[in-house]
DNA sequence: TCAAAAGTGTTAAATATACACCCATGT
DNA sequence: ACATGGGTGTATATTTAACACTTTTGA
């Protein structure tokens, strides 16, 4: 959707005053990463808004889908940003005008928002980002260190982060930051990450295999070097 | 609010399309109770809706202040109930028709609704129901055996109670449900009936014990048959 | 040949489990 | 006296922790 026809026709499309925002989480040269949007300097979260038609959960799945080609990644509903004052008029406005667009006090957008966070584990490199109607450019940041942001969501992103950490060990939801076919290192070093502390690598592989949900591969992982450590899949057929 | 006035002004007072449903646990007789409230012989939750001028967790505090009278207790959000035919027209004119009130089929209420799910813990010695403004009768029921209820308020009792089943061995909040000053029987009977099996007594005490967050008092408890049990209070001063 | 990475093993400490035992109290 | 409920102890099994050993491979 065109961001004219979207700002026009959005106050009738959507449910008010309730939107969706998305922490995408990625794995890439060891880091965690977060996918993010560009506008004039600053970096904003994928998110949207919920159809009339549609279910908040099919919203966050659209949205998903939209924003980075994905059908298979592991999604939660995280928290309900629920502040009284949680509307950015001024910000609207600097955005509005960097656009050349119209900009009045009284549109659907300026309203205070509900907002549902969401956070995804996806595959980075199967992921294919595109902006939105507001944003050209995209990129993955470190989740250690973001850039400037716009509205709250800094504080979503930080919140996600959180929530995160406390999931993996419950869940074991980490692997769909993996591909298809993972090292037991791999899935080692991205726990470290994740709960940002040194695991002691014996135990570690134990206890991930003794929760029997890895299927140990025939094949070996190529091109690394030393000893190529065993190829491992997700037991269950489908990620989510 | 009188239900007249309500339906009258709730369109322009609240946020709309979304909705706050609580599910207030307590615990007595052994049993762990739902506060519901009875209209025409069926059920419903205690609920409402969010103020423009107020967040999601404060409406949450004041909706279980107004139901209930308290000021102490443990509230989470545990669920967003967003299916797109999340809206009840028939069951609210059947309702209207039943106060005497003009229903509209273009009516706020009959909206297609968000709602956002919490669970409370609570004394229930301590609370004091009152009904709403559509409802005079409230009843205590047990949670394992729920009355014919209105909407889909069944659901989220349901889905509550497997929430605070997962919740309670990760958060030990479960002495919400109990007085100021309990005893170790009383929380072992608790966690028994929470979880719905058998645990072993003196497993049980020394896990408790050490967790460190309970403090023994010197008294012990009276009017009690038999040998009389040491009583406990949590360690920290306020419940939230 | 040796260092780095991966896979597995070994021992000790900490926890969990399943009871047993003793104490206080009411019948 | 004895049955009931409460508090604690003890022996055993299991899990966690720390680190050692071995294998494979590239420099």
């Amino acid at each position: 959707m065109e961001a004219q026809e979207y700002v026009e026709r959005g106050k009738h499309l959507f449910i008010p005053q309730l939107s969706i925002d998305t922490v995408v989480i990625g794995f890439r040269d060891n880091q965690l990463k977060v996918l993010l949007l560009e506008f004039d300097g600053q970096w904003m979260l994928p998110g949207g808004h919920v159809y009339h038609h549609e279910s908040v959960e099919e919203a966050s799945k659209r949205i998903l889908l939209e924003r980075t080609g994905l059908a298979k990644y592991y999604l939660k509903l995280f928290h309900v940003f629920g502040d009284s004052d949680r509307s950015f008029p001024c910000e609207m406005k600097q955005i509005f005008e960097k656009i050349g667009m119209a900009w009045k006090e009284d549109i659907w957008i300026n309203d205070r928002y509900v907002s549902i966070g969401y956070y995804a584990l996806v595959d980075i490199e199967q992921a294919k980002p595109t902006g939105s109607s507001f944003t050209q450019k995209y990129a993955w940041h470190d989740l250690k260190s973001l850039p400037e942001m716009w509205f709250d969501h800094e504080k979503i992103v930080v919140k996600a982060h959180k929530t995160l950490e406390g999931d993996v060990s419950l869940h074991q939801h980490s692997f769909n930051l993996l591909p298809e076919k993972f090292t037991m290192p791999q899935l080692h070093q991205l726990h470290e990450q994740i709960l940002d502390k040194k695991l002691d690598r014996s135990r570690f592989q134990k206890k991930m295999l003794s929760l029997d949900i890895f299927e140990r591969l025939p094949e070996l992982k190529e091109g690394v070097p030393y000893k190529r450590p065993y190829l491992y899949k997700f037991k269950r057929e489908s990620r989510v």
